[in-house]
DNA sequence: CGGAATAGGTACCGTACGGTACGGTTCTTC
DNA sequence: GAAGAACCGTACCGTACGGTACCTATTCCG
């Protein structure tokens, strides 16, 4: 993981790096790990600083949020003419890239964090984390699609159900049984290409685009 | 949400009335509002027996979660002989019945409590609840579907993959969005609808089992 | 050069939690 | 009916956190 790649618009550089260290406490050791005090140890800033800049606990917390995501950048591709092989590499690189952020140590670090707020503080993270957070990943998804469909791919009456029935397809439940503590998959390409497959053939206009069911060794 | 039904067979009744009184608390406040404190106070008893009764407070909570499992019980009709339209119709009740779970008061605040604490304590409890709160659902639908293929309605290598593909189709990302504070569907019975059907296209036998779209309006 | 702004270091305060100890009360059991 | 266990209520302790205050060092800028 890079440590320190392109700066923030939002942050010094200097927040930059405390918040990143407090990614580092966040990942390392949970919520309980994230004391102000303990921050500004490790940070080697002052507590009245960080209080200074974020306000309070919780601000430091959404400042770390959308400091994270300020980090992540999706490639778009949805310009492009689409062939039937285009669009089913498309799909499986986006569903393995999708597979891959849920499964990192800090979008599970700040997923459950927000999950853990959630219960007392009117889900302010929660919301935070659904609409800044998935908007890149959702758009690339929604322009992909939407391109299949204009292709002549694809066919679907809503995108939104589209969309849904494939990250059903790619994820399951599996992002939760992460969040609880287990192992991520053993080989995110095989996961992504089944449910690329499952996909296609319910909102695919190719009719043989089905293949022969796979050796299914992915879980 | 009958408050006192069968008692269980691990706690005594006085046990029960506690452990039912820390669910409200935690239902009502998250996890910082049970407190030993707090709890003693709802529930008219005294820490002492708090802690002799459950150790610590890791003990309570893995005695909330056994405690609340202990009254989850689902029906098995797996011996039946299925005709299509019962299989669609038993599918159906078990996605609608899944939803509800899932976006229940009480799971998805053991569910929170657990993912807060999978970052610090080995996720012993994200296992707890995994294991034993989810091995009622899973056997049900796992009997389900092993039925269906018995019966010559379902085609499926894996009956692992079928089963998470269905979950996956039924839940999506719905789950995760609850979790983080969302309010859940308007209509499950029309998702649940919406994710048999696509389920019965990719697994189902019978070729015209693909119904036409829906409206699309659940979400 | 000098003053103001910025930020680091540290000490401190109030609070609230987990966990323990103890005296009094109710319930069981012989 | 008495011995004893189970249990309630409360008071208490140590700790650790969030947040504040104060003092110093560096940097920036006229």
């Amino acid at each position: 993981m890079p440590a320190d790649t392109a700066a923030s618009a939002k942050f010094t550089p200097r927040q930059s790096a405390v918040l990143a260290e407090a990614l580092r406490l966040l990942v390392e050791g949970g919520d309980k790990a994230l004391t102000t005090s303990g921050l500004a140890r490790a940070a080697n800033c002052s507590k009245e600083s960080l209080y200074k800049w974020f306000g309070d606990r919780d601000g430091l917390l959404a400042a770390m949020i959308s400091f994270q995501q300020s980090k992540v950048r999706t490639a778009d591709r949805s310009g492009e003419r689409l062939s039937v092989e285009a669009l089913r590499d498309h799909l499986e690189i986006f569903a393995r890239d999708l597979l891959e952020v849920l499964a990192g140590d800090v979008s599970l670090a700040l997923n459950r964090l927000a999950i853990g707020q959630s219960s007392r503080d009117g889900s302010k993270l929660g919301k935070l984390l659904l609409e800044h957070g998935r908007r890149e990943i959702d758009r690339r998804a929604r322009g992909l699609i939407e391109a299949g469909k204009r292709s002549g791919l694809l066919r679907f009456n809503d995108a939104d159900d589209a969309y849904h029935t494939l990250y059903g397809l790619v994820v399951s439940d599996l992002h939760v049984r992460m969040l609880l503590g287990e192992l991520g998959l053993k080989d995110n390409t095989a996961q992504a290409h089944k449910a690329v497959d499952a996909f296609l053939i319910l909102h695919g206009t190719n009719k043989d685009s089905g293949e022969a069911p796979r050796a299914s060794a992915a879980r």
